[in-house]
DNA sequence: TATTGTTATACTCTATAACTATA
DNA sequence: TATAGTTATAGAGTATAACAATA
């Protein structure tokens, strides 16, 4: 890969240093841009759940993980999948349960825990946010092609492989 | 680009809907990634800044705003890179003012404005946190290559200006 | 003794709106 | 009248720790 020449000028005043430390940088500018992008993403939505659905964007993601499982999910899987600690989950399983939206079936195999459910409500209700949020989302990452948009999420899962070993 | 000859049967099944809805998804798949990712980092980073040097997120960024303008910022001007509101960024400026990290100067031109400033023992504060945030930063993301590292950043810089127009 | 889930608490971050001082 | 910044307030989000019930 050889270097333009209209950049010579530049590797004059380029040592071995400099380099390194461009090099070390990278990693701190992928963070600060990856902390932009998703800051205006998160205030879109945000604002958009509040004013379209009364709703905030933990509780739109506690039913989006028990539409991806029909089965129910219990307290302490919410808890990992969601990343926050218990206590949280069951402010918002009680905020969702008391408007109808989720429900606590008993575990059999366990009388300690629960499964949680979208009731039939909770599902229609989830099908609409999802159905505007998608094109909310669609919308600010339309500036990507399907390509672009392809390697981005490829780029993403393999950097989330990599850190959740490093940071369990 | 033809498709390997190990996915042909799925293809039978990939009528134009599916292949409809599962483009749609692409965007959601992203913002949802994006996510996951961008909490993994700030988890680690939010919990090692309070260890380490007793400070918060918001707090560092706006001292790495300052570091980054040597001739100060105004209020105002920290509002909007930092994108939060005036009310925010009086309170952290305060408390950073109180531990003698940053100062208000007289800004001449203007008697409402002030210019903020790291002060030097800000300046010596923010190097220490820096090179460790940093190491942190690098760690975490040392699963990409260099170029996969480069090819994420222009992807996210391609995404966020879009996103920028769209939602200002 | 460990695990599931709840309760109570405290703190950070954020937006909003009313306010002052100056432009 | 508009802008720079502050103050006050309310709510969201989170972590922590102590607790009860069950495994």
């Amino acid at each position: 890969m050889a270097a333009p020449a209209v950049v010579r000028t530049d590797r004059v005043r380029t040592d071995r240093e400099t380099i390194a430390r461009s090099d070390d940088h990278r990693a701190l500018r992928i963070w600060l841009r990856l902390l932009t992008c998703t800051q205006m993403i998160e205030r879109v939505v945000r604002s958009r759940l509040r004013e379209r659905f009364s709703t905030t964007l933990p509780r739109f993601d506690l039913m989006a993980q028990l539409e991806r499982h029909p089965e129910g999910l219990k307290m302490n899987e919410l808890s990992r999948l969601l990343m926050v600690t218990g206590g949280n989950v069951t402010t918002i399983v009680d905020q969702l349960e008391k408007e109808g939206l989720v429900e606590r079936l008993d575990e059999p195999a366990d009388r300690r825990a629960f499964r949680i459910h979208l009731t039939r409500t909770g599902e229609r209700t989830f099908a609409d946010m999802a159905r505007e949020h998608e094109e909310w989302v669609v919308g600010l990452l339309s500036g990507l092609s399907r390509r672009e948009q392809d390697e981005l999420l490829r780029l993403l899962a393999k950097a989330k492989e990599h850190a959740v070993e490093v940071a369990p």
